[in-house]
DNA sequence: TCCATTGAATGGGTGATCCATTTAACAATC
DNA sequence: GATTGTTAAATGGATCACCCATTCAATGGA
C-alpha cells in the first residue's frame, strides 16, 4: 500500500472481499460416505479472518511496516462486519505489536515495526501460568548466554564493544555513588548490548526474553535485601577485554563463574525470591 | 478462584474496582517546579487497563489455568466499562493464549494452560515484518539445534529415545511409500521430540519457535519440486544411536553435516525460496 | 429408561450514537 | 509578517440497546 499521503479514501487499493460467516456446512446431508477423519470443528470467527486476512497481506509483502490501514469506518464496511467486530480484529493485532492506533484526524491503524521485545511477554504468560517454572528459564539462560557470548566473541563490532565498555563506566558511576538500581539497570542494558553485539537479531529477541525475568528477580531482590554483586565493574572488564580479545574460552569462563556468583546471591533467601514478586507491576524503567 | 461449578454469581470474589478513565493529571497546575523529564503521555485505555488487571491476577496466583471469570456482562459491570470494551480486552487475552472463550450457557472465559507454540507467532510476524531475516533465523536455528542436541544427550529419557525410535519409524513408512509430504511432517515432530528431550521447556520453545518457519521451506521445496532429501530416515538412525550412548561429538556432528546438506537442498533453487511463499496459507497438519 | 423439547445463560455480532484527541485551515492579534 | 487563538473535520475510544447462535440442564412425555 504505502499510501502515506492522501488523507481520504486512499486509492481503495483492493477492495477486500466481506467476511462471510461461513456457515457450518452440514457435511452434505446426512449420508457422508467417507468420511475419514471429523477434524475438530473451528467455528470461524469473524476477528480471526480479519487478523488472518491481514496477517496474510502482511506476509504477502502488500503491506508494509509505516502504511495505514483505511479509517474502521471504511474497512468495517469493505469487510462487511460492525466496526465493533473489527476493533476486536484491530486491538489483537495491536497486541501482538504488528498495529499502532493512532487518534485523531491523520490518525489510523499503522503497520509498526516489528517490536523484538514481544517474546518477552509470552514468557512471562508461560510463568505466569505455571507452564514453565523459574528452575527451566534460569537454565535456560545459562545456556543461552553461553551461546551468546560465543558468538558475540566471533562477531562482536567495535561499536558493540564501545557501547558496552560506555555500559560499564556507568555501572562504575552508579556503584561509586551507591544508585544499587541503576546499577539492576545497567546490567539489563548490558545483557542487551551482548545480545546486540551476535550480530543476530533472533537470537538477541531469545537472550532478551530469558533475561528479562531474571532482572527482575535481581531488581527485587536489590531492592528488598539492599545487597549487590561485588566487584561488578570490575568483572565486567575482565570480560570485556576477553571479548574484546576474542578469546572464547575465557570470555565463556568468565560469564559462567559469574553467573553462578549471581545465582548463589538470589538462592541466599529463597523465601523472598518468589514468582509473584518478580511478575508483579512493573517497575520504573522496565516499562517498555 | 477455581469456582469450577455454580453457574451464577460464583461467589463474586473481589468485586474489582471500577476502571476509571484516568483523566491525565495536570502536572498540578500550571506551575511545575522541576519537572526533570517529560516521559510521553501513555494514554491508558480501557482495554489495556483491563487487560493488565487480569495477567495481574494471574501472576499473584489469584487466577490459574482451569478458571473461569465471570460471564462478560457481569464482569463488565464490575469493571465499570462496557461490554464491547471488555470484550475487546478478552480477544487481546485470547490470541496471546491467555484465555479460551467457549460459547453456550456452562461457557465463559477461561484461563488456558500456557500454550508454548505462542512463541512461533511471534517468530512469524517478525519475519513478515521484515524486522528479522531468513538468513538470521537460519543461522540461530543451527545454533539452538546445537545445544538442543547437546542437552538432549545429556538429559534424554527412555521415553524420549523410544519417541523418536518410533519417530524414525514412521519416516521409513513414509519413504517407502513415496508420501514425501508426510516425510516432511515426520521431520517436524521429529524435531518437536528432539527438543522435547532436553528436559527443559524453555528451550523446547525457542527451538520450535525456530524450527517452525525452517518447516515451512522445506514443505515448500519439497511440495513445488519433488525432490527428497536422500538416506533421511538412514541418517536419523545414526543420530538416535549416538543420541543413546550419549555421543555429544558425534551426535552434534552427525547434526550439523545434515543441517548442512539441507541448506544445500533448500539452496538449488533460490528463487523458489521466497519468504512469502513459506508464510502464505498454512499448510494442512500446520494448523494446530 | 430414554429421548425430544424447551428455555435460560452465554459468547458472537450489529448499528446508532456520543466523546476525546489530533490536525489543518483560518482568523485575529501583536 | 509572525504568532497565537479558533474552528471544523477526521478518527479512534467508548457506550448502549439490541438480536442471533450455541450449549446444556431441566423438564416431560413415550
Amino acid at each position: 500500500m504505502s499510501t502515506k499521503s492522501s488523507p481520504r479514501a486512499p486509492g481503495r487499493p483492493r477492495s477486500p472481499s466481506p467476511i462471510r460467516r461461513e456457515r457450518i456446512p452440514d457435511h452434505r446431508a446426512a449420508g457422508t460416505p467417507a468420511a475419514p477423519k471429523f477434524r475438530p470443528i473451528h467455528t470461524r470467527r469473524a476477528f480471526e479472518e480479519i487478523c488472518e486476512r491481514i496477517r496474510e497481506q502482511l506476509a504477502l509483502g502488500v503491506l508494509k511496516p509505516g502504511d495505514k490501514l483505511p479509517p474502521e469506518r471504511d474497512l468495517a464496511q469493505q469487510l462487511g462486519v460492525s466496526r465493533n467486530v473489527l476493533r476486536e480484529a484491530l486491538r489483537s493485532l495491536e497486541m501482538a505489536g504488528v498495529l499502532r492506533l493512532q487518534k485523531g484526524v491523520k490518525g489510523g491503524a499503522f503497520i509498526q515495526e516489528g517490536d523484538t521485545s514481544r517474546m518477552n511477554g509470552v514468557m512471562r504468560d508461560m510463568l505466569s501460568l505455571g507452564t514453565i517454572s523459574v528452575r527451566e528459564l534460569s537454565e535456560a539462560r545459562v545456556h543461552v548466554l553461553d551461546l551468546v557470548v560465543r558468538l558475540a566473541c566471533a562477531n562482536a563490532r567495535r561499536a558493540d564493544l564501545d557501547a558496552l565498555e560506555a555500559n560499564i563506566e556507568r555501572t562504575e558511576d552508579a556503584t561509586r555513588e551507591g544508585r544499587l538500581l541503576d546499577r539492576v539497570e545497567c546490567s539489563r542494558e548490558f545483557y542487551k548490548l551482548l545480545a546486540a553485539a551476535t550480530g543476530n537479531k533472533v537470537i538477541a529477541m531469545i537472550m532478551d526474553s530469558v533475561t528479562e525475568i531474571h532482572m527482575r528477580f535481581v531488581y527485587a531482590k536489590v531492592s528488598s535485601s539492599g545487597v549487590a554483586m561485588a566487584r561488578l565493574a570490575e568483572k565486567r572488564r575482565q570480560f570485556l577485554a576477553a571479548l574484546g580479545e576474542r578469546n572464547v574460552t575465557s570470555a565463556t569462563r568468565l560469564m559462567r563463574t559469574h553467573l553462578e556468583s549471581v545465582q548463589r546471591m538470589l538462592e541466599q533467601d529463597p523465601g523472598a525470591m518468589s514468582l509473584h514478586v518478580a511478575l508483579a507491576e512493573v517497575q520504573p524503567g522496565l516499562r517498555r
